[in-house]
Parts: C-alpha cells; sequence; structure tokens
DNA sequence: GATCGTCATGTAACCGGTTTCAGAGACCGG
DNA sequence: CCGGTCTCTGAAACCGGTTACATGACGATC
C-alpha cells in the first residue's frame, strides 16, 4: 500500500498537520522540519492522494467536456483547444461522447457530480432541460456551439457576416439560383446561416433567389442524394451546403458523373475540414481551438467565482475561397 | 450547500449507514425502510458524492488516456474507441494531450494519481522511463501504438504484412525504384513499415530497390518539401511515405508542379485519414477505433484483477488502392 | 419457556487529506 | 524578571461516503 501523510508524520516524527503544510507549503514551517518532512516524503515516495485532497477541498480539480462526436475534426479541434487550456489552468479534463448512447442524460449528469464545471458542445447532445436542471442545480456551464441560454455563458461561431459573404461571392461570380441543403430547423446554426444568405440576397442588386433542399443527415451520403435528384433535371447555378459533409459528398457524386466544376455547378460548405482542403471546397472556416479555448476560460472564471454574470461569446468566422467556385483566386 | 448522507439519515430517521445501504441497493433493507429513505432522498435531491464514494472504496472509476495530439483523425478515432467502451464498462474518461506541453512527464504522473488506470499513445507522448516507473508504481498501464514493453500491455497495428502488401501492388504496377519518406528511427512503427517494404522487395523476383528519405516531421510541410527536393532531378516511381499527411503534402506539391499522377510518379501514405479518401490516395488503414476499444478492454482486465500476465495485441490492417498508384481498380 | 438463528438496523472506525484553534517556547521591551 | 507578542507545531474536527461488527427483535425449535 502507498504511503499516506499519517505515514509520513510517523517517520519525521511530527504531526499530519505540519507534514500537509509542507506539501502545500502554505503556512511556515521551520527549514529544519520541513527538510525532515520532505526527506521523510522522499523516503516513503509519498504523493498526496488528489482523493483525500479533493474531499477536504470540496473541489474536483477537473472539467468535463459534452460532445456529440470526436470523428471528424470539429470536435476534436473544440476538445484540443479546451483541454490545452484547462490543462494550463490546473485542472483535469473528462471527456463524454454522446453518440449512440441512449442514456446521455443521465451520463451528462453523472459527469457533472465529477467536475467543478462542464462545457457542453452541440444541441445534438443532450436536452435543454437537462441543460437547465444542471444550471439550476448551481454547476458551472458552459455551452459551445449551442443556442445560447440566457443565463448560462455560451460560446459560439459567427454565422450571419460568413453567409452573407459567402453568398456575395456567389452573386459576383454570377451565380443566380441558389440551392440551401440543410435542414434549419435541425440547428440554430444551420439557421442562422441560411437566414445570412437570404438576407445577402435581399440586399443583393440584382434577382436571385435560394431554394432550401432539406435532408435527413449533414453526412456526405444525404449530399450525394441530393446531386443523384438534380442530376435527373436542371443543375442549380450553386449548392450552398450547411457543413462540408453534405459538401464533399456533393462534390464526389458531382465528379462521378462527370459534372464540371465550377463551371457547371458550384459547390460551398461550411467548417473548413481538413478535407476540405484537398477536395478544393470553397467554405467558411470556423476557430474550432479557439471555442474550445474560450470556453475553458470562461468556465474557470465561473469556477473560481471571478464572475456571476453570464457571458455570451461570438467568435468570428473566415471565408475561404478554393476551386469548387472558382478557378480564379484559389486558395491552396 | 448539497444535501448529504447524513441530512437524508436524519430526515428519514434512519442511520447513515442504512441510507448507504439503500443508496447501492447492496444488503437486505426493509422494503418499508427503503421507501422512507428513498423517498427523504428525493425530497432533498440527494446524490452521493463521488468523492466522498471514491475515497471509501478507494478506486476513482475513472481511466486516463494520454496522447500526443487530437488534431488529425488518427488519435480523435483511438481516444473515441476508448471512451465508448470505457463508458459502457462505467468509467470516466480523462484525457491528456502532450503536444506544445514541455511538463508532459509531470502531468502523465499527476494524471495517474487520478484514475484506476491508463492508456499511453504513442511513443511521442512521454519517456519510456516514465511509463517504466509508472508500472512499477503498480499503475494499471496498457500501451497504444508503442513498442511493447515486457511486462506492460500493448496493442498494436500490424505493420509488415500491409507493408509488404503494399510494396508488392507497387511492384505489380511496374514501380522499380522506390523512395520511402519518412524517419525509421522516430517510430519503431515507421520502422517496421519500411522492414516491411525491405522485406517485399527482397522475396520479390524483380530488381527493385528502396531509398530512404528522413524528414523532419510526418506533417504535410515536410512532405511537400521532398517533392521540391527531387522536382530538380528524376522522380522515382513510388514514394512510399509513412503516413497520410506527408503524402498528401506531397500530391499538393506535385498537383502544383503540374506532375500526372499515377503516371510520373506513384505516391502512398499511411492511415486512411478521411482527406486521402477525397485526394484519391493509396494508403493503409489502421482500425483506429478498434486500437481504442481494446486498449479499455485490456486495462479494465487489469484494474479489476481478473488478469494479471500481460497480452500483448496485434490488429490487422488493410491495403486500400486508390488513385494516387493507380486508375484501374479505384476505390472511391 | 429458554435457546438459537436470522434479519434489519445502528454504532463507530475508516478512507486520506485540510484547517481551525489552542498551546508551547522563543524573544522582546520595560 | 515579567507580561506580551510572535512563530511554530499539534490535537482534533471535518469533508462524505463505506463497511465490520454489535445489537435487538422476532420466530422457530426443542
Amino acid at each position: 500500500m502507498r504511503a499516506t501523510i499519517r505515514d509520513v508524520a510517523r517517520q519525521a516524527g511530527v504531526s499530519i498537520a505540519t507534514v500537509s503544510r509542507v506539501m502545500r507549503d502554505s503556512e511556515t514551517v521551520r527549514p529544519e522540519t520541513r527538510d525532515r518532512v520532505l526527506a521523510a516524503a522522499g523516503d516513503l515516495e509519498f504523493v498526496p492522494s488528489h482523493l483525500g485532497r479533493q474531499l477536504a477541498e470540496r473541489r474536483h480539480a477537473a472539467n468535463g467536456i459534452v460532445f456529440p462526436d470526436l470523428s471528424g475534426p470539429y470536435y476534436a479541434e473544440v476538445v484540443l483547444g479546451y483541454e490545452a487550456v484547462a490543462a494550463e489552468l490546473g485542472r483535469s479534463v473528462l471527456i463524454l461522447s454522446t453518440r449512440g448512447r441512449d442514456d446521455a442524460d443521465d451520463a451528462v449528469r453523472a459527469m457533472a457530480e465529477r467536475c467543478d464545471g462542464l462545457v457542453v458542445v452541440s444541441g445534438r447532445t443532450v436536452d435543454d432541460d437537462v441543460v437547465a436542471r444542471l444550471a439550476a442545480r448551481g454547476t458551472s456551464l458552459v455551452l459551445v456551439a449551442r443556442p445560447p441560454v440566457d443565463t448560462v455563458d455560451s460560446v459560439n461561431a459567427e454565422n450571419d457576416a460568413s453567409a452573407r459573404a459567402l453568398t456575395r461571392h456567389l452573386l459576383d461570380l454570377g451565380a443566380r439560383r441558389l440551392v440551401f441543403v440543410g435542414d434549419p430547423s435541425t440547428s440554430p446554426d444551420v439557421a442562422e446561416r441560411l437566414h445570412g444568405v437570404q438576407e445577402a440576397l435581399t440586399e443583393a442588386d440584382v434577382a436571385a433567389d435560394v431554394e432550401i433542399r432539406h435532408v435527413q443527415n449533414l453526412d456526405e451520403q444525404c449530399g450525394a442524394e441530393v446531386v443523384g435528384d438534380y442530376l435527373g433535371r436542371a443543375l442549380p447555378d450553386a449548392f450552398v451546403c450547411a457543413n462540408d459533409e453534405l459538401a464533399l459528398g456533393m462534390l464526389g457524386r458531382l465528379r462521378a458523373a462527370g459534372v464540371d466544376l465550377p463551371s457547371r455547378v458550384r459547390v460551398t460548405g461550411w467548417d473548413d475540414v481538413m478535407a476540405a482542403r484537398y477536395a478544393g471546397l470553397t467554405t467558411v472556416r470556423q476557430p474550432m481551438r479557439e471555442l474550445g479555448a474560450t470556453a475553458a476560460r470562461l468556465l474557470d472564471e465561473l469556477i473560481s467565482g471571478t464572475r456571476t454574470h453570464p457571458r455570451h461569446e461570438l467568435l468570428p468566422t473566415q471565408l475561404v475561397v478554393r476551386t469548387s467556385t472558382t478557378l480564379g483566386k484559389e486558395t491552396p
């Protein structure tokens, strides 16, 4: 069995209080005594138990993060940014993926019991009432890429401005008939993107319109299916997809059908995943790592009690133009 | 403040032992008493403290996983597979990324104090002596994608057979002068892959050779640089890269230089990341998720004491042929 | 009716730390 | 030489659970 604080105290001939003081060099201890304790601790290879310490301090020194999935670069980057900052702040990071878990709500609640606070990424993880109940219980919470709730901190990527920029880019290229691929009712992010597109069209001084094409999931297969539908009839000028995976699915199917891009049709995505670069996909880059990092900082403020009023951060995004819309100004 | 077991006991008019028994429905409690306790618990919204419980049980019910990075799909998938199985086994998962951390060794040791056991992924995370010291201390350990140590469990992906298959594939296509890109001294995985290539060449009934091209890092930039070097002189028949990122970097640079693939030169990678599919990269697919899942299961056996003798798992890999080597049998 | 076993529950020690408070000396000025 | 202050250390309570053991009630057995 590993040495405890009492073993060290006995060996050094002091009380456990003194050992505790030396280990966390809090109060003053006579150098001579300190040396004796340190010698005993080194001798016994004493490492203070986190459990004992945490119980006494009534804190976990750990943060949680809940996300739907880790495949695909989006969430992985968010988690990475989160972990980096949390570690800097001296906190461990607990992860919980809700994908394919039917007891996600319970799992999140269980996780909340093991952390000083947690971050919930994406609306596809747990229901709002779970979030509300956690918040009501006093759990420190930060929402990421999830519709803000007044009383709860949130971090989101800007959608509207980039959607407008993207749309103007397409209009500049002469595109007039757009098709937005994705279901705005599934996610507020998607709804905002669509909204930005529609606004840009309204503000434009040319006649242009956007059709909305709903899909089951935002994945490659659905993207391919959408292309299949359009191959029979006239292609629009551009497909504006709610995310990169949809767009990549479309690109693959279009290429297979021998449709030339960007002359016959243009395709855009959202996220700027790594594959988008190789596929030459015009898309919108999100500061994923920064989303996680910001969430970690906000959460730390909540936990440490530095701040009590909720904050809502909105991080900027950036249009990345590639060959799926124009050969003119390719960004490799 | 949240309710404790003593609050519940007082309200229900029983002792804390009885409450504990009800909460973990261990021993027999009279139904009537149980109902009283449950009512009180519900009333006070009592949730047993993990800290108290864990201290008493002297276990964390948490596992750790250490990896170098989470950007790029490789480690993310491993972590995902690990988390899924760990969650199934009722364990929380702590993560630790060592990238850009100069105190990685300490961080790993600190993490070990908070878990019942941990998985170390890749040799690029911490030194062998840290692993050895943890093992000596009795920490349950599983190594993933890291050179096996006799006494410590390990999970690795098969390298040799796939490297041979890959090489034979290139030989079949007529390639004779190969260049292996990557530094075999940095990682045993890379060394094994090179070894497989060399063996396949030796066994082949044609005259062929492989040159070894060392690189600083296994990333896209280095891949692009290697191409730059070769553009001046004669290109080999094929570049066999130690991973996909190198290969993708080469593909980009080759395409930019107007070199036609696969007619002028062939390129292969290793890992089968998502971008490889869009870049048409011939590569070797690793069962990344399964690596993580297997590690979680091995670790659970160690922690629960079901098994004491070390095991070394070797998971199969699979050659994926795409257009970077041949247009003949493209796998989309 | 005394003895015994069983069942339900309570008492108290324990897990390994932190922290409050009090006390023992050392030191100082008058 | 004495009272007061300061510095260092120890005793003990506490964090919130688990669990070995003790206890008491009750029914069964002879």
